[in-house]
DNA sequence: ATGTGTACCACCACCACACATGGAACATGT
DNA sequence: ACATGTTCCATGTGTGGTGGTGGTACACAT
């Protein structure tokens, strides 16, 4: 259990020991920070190699949870200039592709097993499909 | 590799050390006997008993063929007297519903890129909605 | 030089699944 | 008694994805 004083304010807590991915945990708690107002739009996060080093995480977890973050609009990396709070990251905030991706998916499976499809057959289509390259 | 001898004709070919699943080459050698008049509509086949014995596979592998034979109609079992070749099995031999599988499942997967989700999550939100009952 | 984000290499532990095997029991009907 | 398909128990092996770690290198700008 680590905790990060940000700006002088603890914000960012991860669980080691935690089932939850050590990068969900983080998105989670940034997220957070920014519904309760600890961090306000435009606000500079500390960088990556900081935020690592002090939460004793990895680089690249660091890393993967800001390039979630940054896609779904809640951060805006600047290059060499930093990380920062989207402009737009309230509206952002509740913004779940989640949701919609079981929807979707939810919709198509359906359709399959209505077919006749083996649970086991959808699988394999499935990873088939996934594997095939969109370049 | 064994051989079958089937109403006198060799029609069976298992290769033991072929990557394709033995259930699969199973499935595909029935289909081409039939396609080549070897099996006829309505002829019988060899128990699921007498079929592994006979191909020194499990009985486990072999009813999973005839099971999804007799799904795609290609097959008929009938308890206790055995199993037959569907009457319509040249009807039903084309009748693959793989390639439409493998159509649905990339035309969603396509959608689902396209709107910026992670095959990573795609894969979490796939595996929830397969296992959601649909009792 | 220093710091920023980013991209690539490799490795490991964990877990879920596919495939196949073995054995046992059941209901069916002859 | 006998044979049919069916269904449950269990085990093992191999494959492949995930999450995480470590290191190195690059282009960028101060």
């Amino acid at each position: 259990m680590v905790n990060l004083g940000l700006n002088g304010i603890d914000m960012i807590t991860i669980d080691l020991d935690s089932p939850e991915p050590l990068f969900n945990q983080l998105i989670n708690q940034i997220k957070l920070a920014i519904q309760k107002g600890l961090l306000k739009p435009s606000d500079p996060l500390p960088s990556i190699r900081k935020l690592s080093s002090e939460l004793d995480l990895n680089a690249k977890t660091v890393t993967k949870a800001f390039r979630l973050l940054e896609r779904d609009k809640v951060i805006e990396t600047k290059g060499y200039r930093g990380t920062f709070v989207h402009p737009d990251a309230l509206q952002n905030l509740s913004s779940d592709i989640h949701e919609w991706l079981d929807d979707q998916l939810q919709e198509t499976i359906n359709k399959l097993r209505d077919a006749g499809a083996t649970d086991s057959e959808i699988r394999i289509a499935f990873k088939k499909a996934l594997s095939t390259q969109t370049n």
